[in-house]
DNA sequence: GCGTCACCATACACTGCTGTACTTTGGTCA
DNA sequence: TGACCAAAGTACAGCAGTGTATGGTGACGC
């Protein structure tokens, strides 16, 4: 649901050369730190060897610990927010084509989309202890529901359909994020919310 | 989506008095601590405190503090896969009554449903990391799909769309769990779900 | 060519947590 | 009433991680 999200990732435990890091690089670590074991696994001493370099980088970029954090959610809040405007602008003529544009890029697990997917499951995880982090969720969630609500609105019968619409899709796609769905196989919910589509909304638009 | 999970809860931090404590004990204390705070956050010392006695009593009752993890993981699992059986009886004359009975007990949040709620989130974030966790998450999750599915089986037109609308809505539910549901709040998935039911199903039924 | 500053290393003190070996208590039943 | 044993206490070693103080280094500007 959103742009790759890193300029240079770098999942190899020492660095090639002694290129200097900046913030971001640190963020970066921190993110695939999240994605792979959750915020509880974001240390510093092991993104330091992860990125080759001591700890004494770290406190250089940043206060502490919690400076980090807030800064990588942070970061991420911003990128979310923006990539939902830009999404919101894309509207093609034929509004089936756009929800089917919308599910694709909500559903593509694969590849920097996944790992989106994961930080996002794991910022949800720490929103459970963390009222400021649930807030923001929020914010961005109803961000979401909003775009969906005005992409149903085109198809749907009345204005309370659309956003009934627009919340059962869109928290069938967060459960999808995590329930479901082995790695291995193909997604199926894909096809099954395309199916949903095609034989409910479609039916209730020809009537 | 499951009965109350322990005989007597404690929460407060030193008991009243010198009961001795049983395994089931220190998995209920393991529970709450999963709730609270995932299950990064369970850690016998605290778990002790809360309960009142040194860690000495642990290690007697548990080898290390896997044995407690996965032991509190198949004590939920065993639950359950027995809930979702008991919930495959009962059937009435009304099928949507019994999609709606069913709807009810999975979106619950309140009380002890509550804590299951987040019990399970948090068991979700470990299968994240753990494959065998997935696995057993897999297991429950497509027991549930078949049950819904079974519901949904006496009043969709056909297998198809049964299974279709019992995925999408077990998915809903699913994100449900985590998305767009402040606490304080009356929770509105249960509204959208009924309402969706109502207006496409019943219609489809109908025609 | 040299100083400056951004970036990094080193060393230390401290905390929280695990696991283990051993001892102690207290309830129960012969 | 005294032995037994489940349950809990005590003490120690060790590890992983944080934060801090301070010193080192190398690329760039002048």
């Amino acid at each position: 649901m959103q742009a790759s999200p890193s300029r240079h990732e770098q999942a190899t435990p020492a660095r090639q050369a002694s290129a200097r890091l900046k913030r971001d690089d640190w963020l970066d670590a921190a993110f695939h730190a999240a994605v792979e074991h959750g915020f509880d696994g974001v240390r510093v001493l092991v993104l330091a060897d992860t990125l080759g370099v001591t700890r004494g980088s770290f406190y250089w970029h940043f206060k502490d610990h919690a400076d980090l954090i807030t800064a990588l959610i942070e970061r991420w809040r911003a990128a979310e927010l923006s990539s939902n405007q830009g999404m919101q602008q894309l509207a093609s003529l034929d509004p089936v084509q756009d929800l089917e544009t919308l599910l694709d890029a909500a559903l593509a697990h694969g590849g920097a989309d996944l790992s989106n997917m994961r930080f996002e499951l794991a910022l949800r995880g720490l929103g459970r202890r963390d009222p400021g982090v649930a807030a923001m969720l929020l914010e961005v969630d109803q961000a979401r529901v909003r775009l969906f609500a005005g992409k149903f609105a085109r198809i749907a019968p009345d204005a309370k359909t659309a956003t009934d619409l627009a919340a059962l899709f869109y928290l069938a796609i967060v459960g999808s994020f995590q329930a479901l769905s082995r790695p291995q196989a193909a997604h199926p919910t894909k096809h099954y919310l395309q199916d949903i589509i095609g034989r409910y909304l479609i039916k209730q638009q020809a009537q």
